[in-house]
DNA sequence: TGGTTGACGTTAA
DNA sequence: GTTAACGCCAACC
């Protein structure tokens, strides 16, 4: 199967430190009980395609909220006890998980866009 | 300096 | 449901 190109939209335009603060405040800012994603963070933040970028920031964590990160679609992309601990702590916060996937329709987290133009999101 | 890797995403088969 | 390919970007080695 061959892709050609999905039509790239943006590239990052900023330094590493004020990328790590975008994309620490994006995660900041989904609330006990919701969830996001990569992608999702990644454009709240203003860097859209960087959804890499957020778990770099993720793994090198600080106080992150980090289970509440999920991959496209609300699903854990984490693997062995890692992955265990995220549904724990996500189930904690009344996360309902299944399988390997949450239930985005009640959970995930709408970001209100920092800067942009504040229209609808995902 | 330069190639590899990865807590990613999307489209396609 | 799964596998494959491609794009992307910074951390790693």
């Amino acid at each position: 199967v061959k892709r050609k190109k999905p039509a790239r939209k943006s590239k990052i335009a900023a330094s590493p430190q004020e990328v790590r603060l975008l994309i620490e405040r994006a995660i900041r800012a989904i609330p006990q009980g919701k969830v996001s994603t990569y992608g999702a963070v990644a454009r709240a933040a203003g860097l859209a395609g960087a959804a890499r970028q957020v778990a770099v920031v993720l793994r090198r964590g600080f106080d992150l909220p980090w289970q509440r990160v999920l991959g496209a679609g609300g699903q854990i992309k984490l693997t062995g006890d890692s992955a265990i601990e995220q549904r724990l702590r996500l189930d904690a916060e009344g996360v309902r998980v299944r399988g390997r996937r949450v239930d985005m329709k009640a959970h995930e987290y709408k970001f209100r866009l920092p800067k942009r133009k504040s229209s609808r999101q995902k």
